[in-house]
DNA sequence: ATTATAAATGTAAGCGCTTACACTGACGAG
DNA sequence: CTCGTCAGTGTAAGCGCTTACATTTATAAT
């Protein structure tokens, strides 16, 4: 009794479905990528013999040979933090709706991890990126572009940066916010930011708090401003800092909202109650905002609508249809409970 | 004059490395991947070029030759909340130590995604996969097996899936949860839970939750559950249409965190306090419990544990190692501020 | 019917890498 | 001095797919 050599329990090939189905690899191939290549009948029986043979095309081969991967590369500078989940979730929708796969990394908010996920994912053949910010050395944009891969920043806004970008003006934002505290009468104001090395948004956000300062004619130098990573267990002890000084602030701006849960907290903790005796504002929108008490007063940012667009506009890129596609959303001043008049002032400007 | 054929504006291959260093590609190859199989000399010699070509590995093209990836692909029903974020984190972080690559995607809670995403994911090459919970058909299976691609499960553990898992009793967990609130003399109790359909994580909890019922003699039948998604506003409304019921519950348990938090919020809404007027418990205790306030009585899960844990057996289990790898991790009961003694109950069990 | 033209399909050459196998030369044993 | 051994390299055969080009077949115009 000879071997039953077509017992095939590997994965079937394009070449089986081919002899299957009685046509060549390049019919079936067809059927697959150009159906419309190929006459109704030869691509009824090659479905067919698709779907008795449950095959699937092998990925690395067919990227191999058509140098397209429709996949789309994000690495954003953490997934335990509820900041980028959002606007992620969006853009994944919005690629899936355009036939491409997102693949996601963290870098942990390290630039040399940032890197390597970098070339990580083009190595893995991803046709497009999608990165956070503008900080990065030039090398890596060198990389991409002798790569060949487009990439995108989100969640930053720059008129001329070394790719486009969808997303919003941190530094307008954050001044727009500021002007509001100080029209409450707030003077002493201090600022609890993530770590602004290698991280434009966090800087941006704390020029534009100095922005608002310096036109109501308040001294920057005055303003105290610490730095700590996003967790609210650190957004609690920089607020608990903050309060122990000799003349403590009135307002404590945050540089997102994680960090202003933190702060309130803290306040929770020294007995003091916000905004009565304390101000504190966030920033980013997050759910986290609204369900916190007091609810934030915090920046909204359309998260939904710029992972969205940052889809549609990374794809054009990846398809040579457009070239410049940067878009400047509008962020928009959330006022809940953590932000109230100076205490201590007689007068609140919207009670008169 | 001759166009300058050399000027190679391409991205180098292993050829060009061999060519550049003086050896075959093969040499180049295992420099690369068997250091130790080329003499010293010869290896700078190859480095060198690798390093002045700036030279990157084409991934597809190893991974057809090799027939592995170094990548392990991970379907979470979310990104959108942060119940798998820290897991998933530290899965990462484990998995990246051991040399492999993290690729998310998400199903947004839907069978039929789920079921796509894997086979991308597997199309794609993952050496292994992550899946969340142990409802899915068969044939998805049967797939995996033929593909021989190993999966783990985690969040959930059973003793005898067809897949192994990392994860915990969610069924004695929430029982017990439940008779600490039975204990505090809780009698008319209800539930929020997540959809229970596909989802056995939210099917075990409620069946704890039954458990503990029976186990005290209740009535089963009069527990109301409410199934809904997990999106804190649900949670609210939720809330509040078991507040509307002509004899209310005394205590409300949430099938997670997020859930509980929107309960909290339903609470705060119709005017009611929490834990005198109404107890919530939640599940998870993610980040949220700890700062919502009430702060969150919750179940304790190992997030960051059973992430690490679920990497090392998932690489076992595709370098072929072991086999039997199902761990069942320990929850705990956090007790903080929302679930207190039954109102109109005169003795509070713990201050008799 | 005949032929020009278009549509459908087949042929086969890669894509860039790994690896089985072949080869070379140095070394120690006999 | 010869031969077997073996470490270090090279040769070349794929891996499974896409696609330019060649070939065949259908359609339309004459």
């Amino acid at each position: 009794m000879k071997a039953d050599i077509s017992k095939d329990d590997a994965t079937p090939t394009l070449d089986d479905v081919a002899r299957k189905a009685g046509v060549s690899t390049a019919t079936v191939s067809r059927c697959l990528n150009n159906p419309d290549r190929v006459v109704e009948a030869t691509r009824a029986r090659v479905m067919e013999a698709v779907k008795a043979l449950e095959y699937t095309p092998n990925f690395a081969a067919r990227v191999m040979a058509a140098k397209r991967t429709f996949t789309i590369g994000a690495i954003i500078p953490t997934m335990d933090n509820a900041i980028f989940a959002r606007g992620l979730q969006a853009f994944q929708e919005a690629l899936h709706a355009r036939g491409y796969t997102l693949l996601v990394s963290s870098s942990a908010y390290r630039p040399d991890v940032e890197e390597e996920q970098i070339r990580a994912l083009v190595a893995r053949g991803a046709d497009g990126l999608l990165l956070i910010g503008h900080d990065r050395d030039a090398p890596i944009y060198e990389y991409l572009e002798r790569q060949k891969v487009p990439a995108l920043a989100a969640w930053s806004f720059m008129e001329d940066g070394q790719i486009p970008s969808i997303g919003f003006d941190n530094r307008a934002a954050m001044s727009a916010l500021a002007k509001e505290v100080i029209r409450l009468g707030h003077r002493r104001i201090a600022m609890i930011s993530g770590i602004s090395q290698g991280n434009d948004r966090a800087r941006e956000r704390i020029e534009g708090l100095k922005d608002a300062l310096r036109e109501s004619a308040l001294d920057v130098d005055d303003l105290e401003i610490i730095e700590t990573t996003y967790e609210v267990e650190n957004g609690a002890e920089a607020f608990t800092q903050l309060m122990s000084r000799d003349v403590p602030p009135t307002a404590v701006l945050c540089g997102n909202d994680v960090l202003a849960v933190g702060a309130s907290l803290g306040a929770k903790r020294l007995g003091l109650r916000v905004p009565q005796d304390v101000s504190i504002t966030g920033f980013d929108d997050i759910e986290l905002a609204r369900i916190t008490s007091p609810a934030l007063t915090t920046v909204h940012v359309p998260h939904r609508e710029m992972g969205r667009k940052a889809a549609d506009a990374l794809i054009d890129m990846v398809e040579g249809k457009k070239k410049v596609v940067s878009a400047k959303l509008e962020t928009s001043i959330k006022k809940r409970h953590s932000l109230g008049p100076c205490p201590g002032t007689n007068d609140d400007p919207d009670h008169p």
